[in-house]
DNA sequence: CATGAATGAGGGTTCATTCAT
DNA sequence: GATGAATGAACCCTCATTCAT
């Protein structure tokens, strides 16, 4: 009865033109929540992105069931590009390097993983009015906290693992915190990413001591 | 056109029954931030206030021109609490204690400044939604920053004011994130603050290098 | 979770205003009912009746959670009438009448309940869409059969309650179509009334056989 | 100003595959109808009939101007039948039959007409939300009245015309509610059959006294 | 002052219908 | 012919804000 709220896309789109539109969409929403700047209202409505993307209200309700599921799909490609990125060091290549090593380029490429700071922010912003995204945060954080946990046991760490796990997962919300310092404060300098890498680095090497 | 909102209160309220129904305002709008538990969207409404404060929603636009006016009273109350206890260790007294006791003790006193976590990080929250406290809270962040900075100025760090401050900045923000995990994550467990004193510390000491 | 959709009304009326608008926009609900003539769509608007009503959508709401709940009100005023009926039967005095009689005045009493036809059968036909509304008839149904059920034991009807149920439940909706008969065909012509009485008793005292 | 709705077919199918398309509609209209399981609201919508008929929505509207001439295609095969068993009845063969006898095989045939309950019920359900329906079953109603009303002259009805189709209508109308019945409270059981066709009886011979 | 009734713009969503491919 | 993408009017409902009492 409870009718679970769907946040998948409606109809796949089969015509050139659908998938046009879908991504009319999509980019229409990235626009809008970049334009928000990070201290936007942080809610978008069906019809601000339907007139953005030059298209009518029904159109966006054919592929998306409501507007979240819309945020949600540009948030889960983002978030996507972390997964990739673990994907690609979960390997014997990888793996083989020294520890420093493996960490520095690790961290550096995530750091790095969208080029587009305003987004992220706009996104961990908005995240706070749609249950659902906030739902798929931390399931992205968890699984990424286990598979970092993962690299640290690797690297000989005798912590157990739950307690792996929680400490990536520290680090990875003190991360957000330093996507707001880039946004609000300093979106050029250089000096952040230093600061970044040598925090994180600092607090995940706590578990060799 | 775009006519500034006024954000403070209408009137100053002189008569001990205004203090009072402007003291149980602010205490609905408390009891409601809390509710939504960190997790919520928290977009509050006039009448949501009212009728948890017990009186009409008339009344409430009698001492707030608008519900953001409201939050953002028992914003500033909580920002508040930091400057003054900046205020107090911007003495003779406290400046000739050791670097690292003064450190040690303000760090802790700042964390300790608000004791209701639920309400701090559901301000972080509903901050996003209303532009003003957004900006509140940037103003509230360089404040504070530039206030620090000055400390580890006193205590010898020879980087220029500018570069101290974004160093505050940083941390600070970073804090939130911290926030945010405790929230999410670990409520209880105590290793969270240990390691957020850590991190805190290790990243302002860069500034003594 | 699965919040119970409310019917009952929002708001007691307090002032002298509101219970004005509450009856106004009752009157609106009967007069649109009854201007579909019994061959109408079937489905009020909440502008339709705010508009009807000569006051705003949002009045509407303040005294009702939805259109269902305004029809719901209007449909219970009429059938209490029959209630009330009921009741007023269900007493010494009518008890104590010859069998025939008592069943004769009952018939034309019940059936004379509701002055106004189109607006029962309005409300039969608006009741299709609307699922609290087909409920309640169903309930309101059932408890009028058990309790005319049990005035025909009261004359010394040999048949098992629930077959008597039945039986009156199967004269309640058969006089639906009496309704529909009225209102399409016949409004005023008074021969349909002595078919309607003279057939429901036909029915009814088949359980004295 | 007030535009003529078409309810004919748009085209006459004349080739094998837009026949087929057509049966498919009408498979799905009625499927749908019955789904509703003669309680539902029972809009109908054309994406639904055209998904359930394995077809697109343009296709649809290439046989059909709108829903409702979809549906009322589906009414009007339903009444054809009645009409198909009137035409039966009236010739020698049947008329020249004792009285009862005529009228307890004809009532017997009508009621078994359409051997689909439901979809009889979803139908005088939908038919309320769709004036072009009601105006059908109307004028299937007064066409039917006639007819009957002939034959009961012909069995030597001493009434008036006019009051003898009053009459037949009143059983016609009488027996919507008796469908009701059925689908509401006692899919099963006998003794509604029964009831159902002694009160036809009743009423009709009443018109011999 | 306090109350709470009234307002209506605006957001979410559906669906009949048209039309380019 | 068939397809399904696109349209937008229309419905439901909420909530900030004003104002008569």
């Amino acid at each position: 009865m409870l009718e679970e709220k769907r946040l998948s896309a409606r109809k796949k789109p089969k015509q050139q033109r659908s998938r046009q539109t879908v991504e009319r969409i999509l980019d229409a929403t990235r626009e809008l929540l970049k334009s928000t700047d990070g201290a936007g209202s942080a809610r978008l409505t069906t019809h601000q992105i339907a007139r953005t993307a030059g298209i009518s209200v029904g159109s966006l309700y054919q592929y998306f069931p409501n507007t979240e599921a819309v945020v949600f799909e540009v948030y889960r490609e983002i978030l996507d590009k972390v997964q990739t990125i673990l994907d690609e060091f979960d390997s014997m290549e990888y793996l083989a390097l020294p520890r420093d090593e493996f960490f520095e380029i690790l961290n550096r490429k995530l750091t790095e993983a969208e080029p587009d700071t305003e987004i992220v922010l706009a996104m961990l912003n908005v995240s706070k009015t749609y249950p659902m995204l906030q739902e798929e945060e931390r399931r992205h954080a968890e699984r990424t906290a286990k598979r970092i946990a993962a690299f640290l046991r690797h690297y000989g760490s005798t912590w157990p693992m739950k307690k792996l796990e929680r400490l990536v997962l520290y680090v990875f919300y003190m991360d957000h915190g330093a996507w707001m310092y880039r946004a609000h404060v300093d979106p050029e300098r250089k000096e952040i990413l230093d600061w970044e890498v040598a925090t994180v680095n600092f607090v995940m090497m706590q578990c060799f001591d």
